[in-house]
DNA sequence: GCGATGTTTGACCGGATGGTCAGGATCACG
DNA sequence: CGTGATCCTGACCATCCGGTCAAACATCGC
């Protein structure tokens, strides 16, 4: 018998072959549908459909809607933020920051869901990640902004305000990513992959603004 | 006795002090409550309370929830295109887009929320947009980017894709309103108003990638 | 002051939605 | 094959929410 309100958890044993199947499949369609509709405009029957579910199915492996939400959230940080810990104060300083660039534009490319669930996180004054932010993503900014102003000390690229240069990355390619319908509908059809182009632009906007 | 249905319309006479003390008063809640959470996010109930009003007495003034969201995209589009139609092609080039910049980021200074409304509604698909996206916007670019390449044709500015040149302006000046929460925690305290360090960044960002 | 027009509201409705529960089906393992 | 643990579901509940309506209330021109 489970006690009063547990979920699965078979106490600290591994977990099933089912339930690793059912709760990635949860966790699928929930990115699907949360980033389709923001937090408020998913409902569980929507998720427990695409994930091929009933409803009290999902709620047996997760507690509530807000659960397989923050779950969603706090699985997929690490996913956002490598590239910029991959950042190497040893490389050289220009290549590094344009890999950056590009690293964040495939993540654009390959996990556009991702993107638009934390932009609809962010855009609702970050209820659930402004303690991540204020804490890991303020850190990790931080040490890699003395990186850039350590770069432009030393000359090898030009002055620039290292904070800004980062929201500057962060905006130009995830706005291929959450804004890609509107992209798509003013490129019109003649141009129906943004993405080489807008890598070539953002390599040639980075490289003016950088080199010394 | 008004007909089934009809409006308060007044039959084309002019409306009512209290008419347009209220509607204002309702678009003006509307704006603050969608802006916030989005549309399906947003309650009747809220923005009734915001606006000081009842939520029949709402529904006395718009006939449906959807009805005053729409009223407000609409009502706020010329608002942010005006930035652009404003692009003068007799001016002077690299000046000319800079004050595009800078007019653009004065909107996401000074009317944020507007910034957050038009971003929910792209983020979930432009349901209610695509339509004015890939009619008017898309006309306007073309136009403003037929401009540009005769500029870079003749020299007076760096090569450079026209429309995503449009779409980096619009990413790095709405990411300040947009993701203001996010930008205002990785600061932190000690810089409480981005926006001058930010136009300062921006008019160096696009001077370096502009002037020939 | 009076009728007509315009404004406001309490009470209510129907459907959607997050979540619960008791019990049945299925699986893992000895 | 039996038994305990895990997995699944139909039926149900309480609440929320967009929207309606009849009737009360205010306003205004005369």
């Amino acid at each position: 018998m489970r006690a009063r309100g547990a979920r699965p958890v078979n106490e600290a044993r591994t977990r099933t072959r089912i339930q690793r199947r059912n709760t990635g499949a949860i966790l699928e369609a929930a990115l699907e549908v949360f980033s389709a509709h923001g937090f408020r405009g998913a409902t569980l029957d929507q998720i427990a459909e695409v994930a091929g579910l009933s409803k009290p199915n999902l709620l047996y492996y997760f507690p509530s809607k807000e659960a397989i939400h923050l779950e969603l959230l706090t699985g997929l940080l690490d996913l956002w933020l490598d590239p910029l810990r991959a950042l190497d104060p040893a490389g050289e300083p220009v290549a590094e920051i344009l890999a950056y660039v590009r690293r964040k534009l495939e993540l654009s490319r390959d996990f556009p869901r991702e993107s638009r669930l934390f932009a609809n996180e962010v855009l609702q004054g970050a209820p659930r990640l402004s303690g991540v932010i204020a804490g890991d993503l303020r850190a990790l900014v931080d040490e890699k902004a003395g990186v850039i102003s350590a770069w432009a000390a030393a000359g090898r690229i030009r002055p620039v305000h290292p904070r800004h240069l980062i929201f500057s990355i962060w905006a130009l390619t995830q706005h291929y990513a959450d804004f890609d319908v509107q992209v798509r509908l003013v490129l019109g059809p003649a141009e129906p992959d943004p993405f080489p182009e807008a890598g070539r632009h953002l390599t040639a906007l980075f490289t003016r603004l950088l080199a010394p």
